[in-house]
DNA sequence: AATATAATACGATATTCATCGAAGTATGGA
DNA sequence: TCCATACTTCGATGAATATCGTATTATATT
C-alpha cells in the first residue's frame, strides 16, 4: 500500500529487549559464543539460538563455524553503523547504581565501535585532523588531504593498503555518546590497529571499554594535540 | 543493566504497522483529522484514536482541537529529521503496481519532508548551493557564508526573521530516497515558502508530493544552474 | 429539540511471539 | 565406547497488544 521505506521490518528485530541486548554486545566487533551472547543478554541458551537465527535470516550478523562452537558477529560497518545511529536517537540509559555509572563514564571517554575508536576521544581526534587539515568532511564521508597524506605516513598508517580494501574508505560515523562523528571505515579501522600497534590503547575483554595507556597519552598529544 | 541507550523505546511506536503508516501520513507536515488518519492507515477510527493516544504521550504528535475535529500533527522537525533517517535505513518500498511505480518516482523527484524540500531535487539544489560557496557543511549544520547572504537577499529570504525563530537555524536533514543530505530547519522551511510564494512549486492535498511549474524550472535554472 | 457527525472509552477476541523445558544433533575428549 | 559440552529443534505456555463491536461524549446542523 504505501510508497514509503518499510520502517517496521528492521525497528521489530531491534525492539526486542533480548536481540537489543546480544547486538549491543556484539557492537565491540568481535567474535562471541551463541552461550556467551545468552549469557550477557541473560536469556537461556536456546531463545538466544532463537534471535540469533532471526538476526543472521536479516543479514544483521553472520556465523562461523568452529568445531561445536558457533562465533557470531555483526555482519558488516554498515550495521554497526546503523545501530549508532537508532543508539544516538535513543533515551540516554538509565544509571541506577555506582558502577554502572562509572563504567558509563569509561565507555564515554573511549569505547570501540565496532572496529574503530568511539567516544569523546575518538570524537577528538576526528576534530582535531580535521582542524589541522589532515582531513576534510564531505557529506558522510571524509577525505584525505594531500597535508594528511604525509602526517598517516609518519604515523604509519598505510592508506594505500586501505583504499585497496572491499569496505568504504572512511565514513562520518555518528558517536550515541557525543551526538556527533567520529572516523569509521577502513580508515577507522586503519587508525585503531595501528593505536594497539603502538600500545597507545589497550582493549577489554567482554566490554567495548578502551584503556588509554601512558604511552597513549603522550602519543595522541604529540600527533593530535589532544589533552586527555 | 545496560550501560547503552534504550533503543527499545522509539522503536516500539515504530514497529507497529499502523502506527507507521500514520506517521508516514503526516509527513507531509501538515494538520490531518483522526478519521483521515484512520482512513489512510486502513484502520477503524477507534484503532486510529488508540494510537493517536499513545503517539501523543510519546511526544511524537501534537493536537489541536476545533470545533469536534482533532487535527493532528508531527511534534516538531525533530521528529521528522529521526523519522526520515528510520526510512534512509529501511528497505527500500515494495513496488506492486504501475501507479506505485509511477507515484513513488514522482516522490523521487520532488517531496515535502516535514516543511522543507527533499528528494532529487532538494538534494541537488543543496549540493548547487554547496558548489557555489552560499552555504558551508559545518558537522550536522548548513551556515550561509557572506556571499551566502547577497544570494539569499535577492531570492527573498529573509535570514534575519529565519534565525530568530525558536528552531535549529539549518541542520542537515537525511533524505531516504537519495541517500544523502538536504536543507532542513528553519531555513530549509523559509526556502520552501519562498518557492511557493514565487509560484515555483505546487503541493498536493494528501500527499507529499511537490510539483515544479514551469515556472519553477526556469527560477530554479536561473539560481541555483538546475537542470530538471 | 432532534439528528448527524467526529471522536473516544471499554470490553472481548484473536494474534503474535518471546520464553523455556525436554529432547535431539554434532563435536571433542577421556 | 562413553560421556560432556555447545547448540538447535520442537512444543507448550503465557504475556502483550492490536483490532473492532458497542456504547458514550462532544459538537454541529437543521
Amino acid at each position: 500500500m504505501s510508497t514509503y521505506p518499510n520502517i517496521s521490518a528492521l525497528t521489530a528485530l531491534l525492539t526486542e529487549k533480548s536481540r537489543a541486548a546480544i547486538l549491543a554486545a556484539l557492537m565491540d566487533g568481535k567474535f562471541h559464543t551463541a552461550s556467551e551472547l545468552a549469557y550477557m543478554a541473560s536469556i537461556k541458551p536456546q531463545t538466544a539460538s532463537f534471535h540469533l537465527a532471526k538476526l543472521e535470516e536479516n543479514n544483521l550478523v553472520i556465523c562461523e563455524k568452529n568445531g561445536r562452537f558457533r562465533y557470531f558477529r555483526l555482519a558488516n560497518d554498515e550495521v554497526a553503523n546503523t545501530l549508532e545511529i537508532f543508539m544516538s536517537i535513543s533515551p540516554p540509559p538509565e544509571v541506577r547504581s555506582l558502577t554502572q555509572s562509572s563504567q558509563l563514564k569509561r565507555l564515554e571517554n573511549a569505547r570501540t565501535c565496532y572496529d574503530h575508536l568511539a567516544g569523546r576521544v575518538g570524537v577528538n581526534i576526528t576534530n582535531l585532523m580535521q582542524e589541522a587539515g589532515y582531513i576534510e568532511r564531505n557529506n558522510n564521508k571524509f577525505i584525505v588531504t594531500a597535508k594528511g597524506e604525509l602526517f598517516f605516513r609518519d604515523l604509519g598508517v598505510d592508506l594505500v593498503g586501505l583504499s585497496k580494501k572491499r569496505r568504504s574508505f572512511s565514513h562520518a560515523c555518528l558517536d550515541w555518546s557525543e551526538r556527533t562523528h567520529h572516523i569509521g571505515g577502513a580508515l577507522g579501522n586503519g587508525l585503531f590497529e595501528r593505536y594497539i600497534e603502538l600500545g597507545w590503547i589497550e582493549t577489554k575483554a567482554n566490554s567495548r571499554e578502551i584503556i588509554i595507556t601512558p604511552r597513549g597519552k603522550s602519543g595522541f598529544k604529540d600527533f593530535f594535540g589532544l589533552k586527555i
